[in-house]
DNA sequence: AATCGAAACAACCGCCACCCT
DNA sequence: CAGGGTGGCGGTTGTTTCGAT
């Protein structure tokens, strides 16, 4: 694939070895975040936006690549029941992956399937899934996503935020009817990953009235 | 072996909230 | 308080890879 020269000379398309080697040791070097100060930084002919995207999706060490295992799915269809398409939100609880992952992960395999199903096909109630604003929903995000100090805990989480039932269903009929085998089957549950738990109570209570009730027993879990 | 359509995934775009001055 | 800059998000597009015929 070419790369494409637009506009002010800034290039895009396809990263190429080296850019990824010289982004890699910018962010090694000053770490994350002032993004636009990054091309400059890196010597790379890159807006802000793409860098920090190369970043987050594919350079970051925190990144799990491969298959999705069937618990990392299992977690995916009941989150993405809870929260709609909050992305970010989604791939915060899932470890190693990132939001671009589980989009195009659900984007190419859940949708459909989901929508196909005859039991799952009914449309969840708009006041069941949470819409924050997204930026109160970051925040948000950033408590709900206090890693896991359990294995048990996690499950516990799962269990009872949502009646299981229904992912059950889809998991059983689809799991492994999806092409190309991109199930592993099972797999290990990794361990949680750094979080940015920067969040106030006071951010969180920005959210309060935007947030259904049944989200909000479910944070009971994590003492919210 | 060649072709074509579907699937998978990397990357881009536009928007918006937050932060700082 | 206003405005500009920045970071981050979700939606969408473009390219590559795979599988069927």
């Amino acid at each position: 694939m070419e790369s494409r020269n637009i506009g002010e000379g800034v290039k895009r398309g396809a990263w190429s070895k080296e850019e990824d080697i010289l982004l890699k040791k910018c962010v090694q070097t000053y770490g994350q975040g002032r993004w636009h100060l990054v091309p400059l930084r890196a010597g790379l002919n890159r807006c802000r936006k793409s860098c920090r995207l190369r970043w987050i999706n594919y350079l970051s060490p925190n990144i799990k690549r491969g298959y999705f295992t069937a618990e990392e799915v299992d977690l995916l269809i009941r989150l993405h029941r809870l929260l709609g398409n909050r992305w970010s939100l989604i791939a915060g609880r899932i470890p190693g992956r990132t939001a671009n992952d589980v989009k195009n992960f659900w984007n190419t395999h859940m949708a459909t399937k989901v929508s196909s199903s005859p039991k799952t096909s009914e449309p969840v109630e708009k006041n069941e899934i949470i819409k924050p604003k997204p930026h109160k929903l970051s925040k948000l995000a950033m408590s709900i996503n206090k890693p896991f100090e359990e294995p048990q805990q996690k499950s516990q989480w799962c269990s009872n935020v949502l009646d299981t039932t229904e992912t059950r269903k889809i998991n059983g009929q689809n799991l492994f009817s999806i092409p190309r085998g991109l199930y592993s089957g099972g797999g290990t549950t990794e361990k949680s990953r750094a979080g940015n738990n920067s969040t106030t109570q006071k951010d969180v209570d920005n959210g309060v009235s935007e947030i259904s009730m049944g989200f909000w027993k479910s944070l009971e879990f994590f003492n919210c």
